[in-house]
DNA sequence: AGAGAATTAGACCACTGGTCTAACCGGCAC
DNA sequence: GTGCCGGTTAGACCAGTGGTCTAATTCTCT
């Protein structure tokens, strides 16, 4: 994480400093961003960099985290407070829709969080992966637990297994619908659909 | 793909590189490997590696392709030819259980895959996405495309959407179910789970 | 003003994947 | 045998990488 002393900073120098890394990171990803052209951009030394960040995987996990918090805080996704399946599932592909639609309008996120979740698990970021995951996992747990409360959700499996598999349904179905230009009625279409398989696996 | 000229080599030194590469790309993901390292350990100069191949992503994705080959030789997965529903996921289920019984076995070839599967699509790794999609993608088409023949999978959506969905929760179970050491009938179990969310998501 | 801490600059380091050229070697023509 | 030539090999070399280190500067407080 961005060591305090970032935070002292002028919050325009971190603003500037961010910016470039999230234009660096969202055009090349991970791996392909360059610290010397984020450096040069800026005007910021190296020492300085180092002084703030611990290394390039903090600096990502830093710009990462902003963003979902960013998009979290755009579309608010409130644990679904039904009593009955159907409204639970109705509440949960209008979460879904709403983020969608946020994404498709910021492209450079998408692309950052295209990198992301493709390339998370690699052992380089496992930083940026645990950051982000802080902001995702426990809204995730919190949501299947209420499924199972009101019966929407199957708890003949370990929650860790269902909240896995809906994690890589999930990654799989953001990469196919972002990757895609999108017109309105394909978008809320889809969205129907991805949510109906989530469903259909992970009902009671 | 590696040049003709590597396959020409006594098949002695083509196979010391390539143990020498997966033991490098299995112990450190593609980003972490050294191809200094590999030329040390192998003895063989550098500008002979690149006479070999084209890049580290090639001999990537050549080592790549030789273990998925190795895993579909020793494990042979036909399509379904099944009549009923019941029996395709039965068949398919077998084939998983197999797969992963031969991946717990040989956990140097399930780090490399889950290394690949991980980091697939990051740009850098076209190549060995490509060449392993052409063994794997074509099997999963003509499957999906069996089980739909029959009735036994959907046909209300893209196919190319029911394969991407089915990929990514393939990932995620494999990474869930590799992740973690397994005794026999646990694993069994586990297999039938997951299998069952798949053909809840997509059957018709 | 002066001491001491926080901060900055940027030279420097080992290492990366990749290029390039000079040497080498086997086989064929004379 | 000699000359030659294409395929092959070695390894010096290159620009660039993320990261470290130290000396100088700036800030703060007495």
């Amino acid at each position: 994480m961005a060591r305090p002393r970032f935070h002292a900073l002028p919050s325009e120098r971190q603003g500037a400093i961010l910016d470039a890394a999230l234009d660096e990171f969202s055009a090349h990803g991970f791996a392909g961003a360059s610290l010397n052209r984020i450096i040069s951009v800026t005007g910021v030394s190296k020492g300085s960099m180092y002084y703030y960040f611990d290394s390039k995987e903090d600096l990502y996990a830093d710009v990462l985290r902003r963003q979902v918090e960013r998009l979290f805080q755009d579309v608010p996704l409130p644990v679904p407070e039904a009593t009955e399946a159907d409204e639970f599932w109705n509440i949960i592909e209008g979460h879904y829709l709403r983020l969608m639609r946020l994404l498709v309008a910021t492209p450079q996120t998408a692309a950052l969080l295209r990198d992301w979740l493709t390339g998370a698990a690699s052992p380089a970021l496992r930083e940026a992966q645990h950051s982000a995951e802080q902001a995702t996992l426990p809204w995730l747990a919190e949501t299947v637990a209420a499924g199972q409360r009101i019966g929407a959700i199957r708890t003949d499996l370990p929650a860790d297994f269902l909240i896995a598999v809906l994690l890589g349904m999930g990654q799989a179905m953001d990469t196919w619908l972002i990757i895609r230009p999108l017109t309105e009625p394909e978008l809320a279409a889809d969205v129907h659909a991805a949510i109906d398989m989530m469903r259909r696996a992970v009902s009671a």
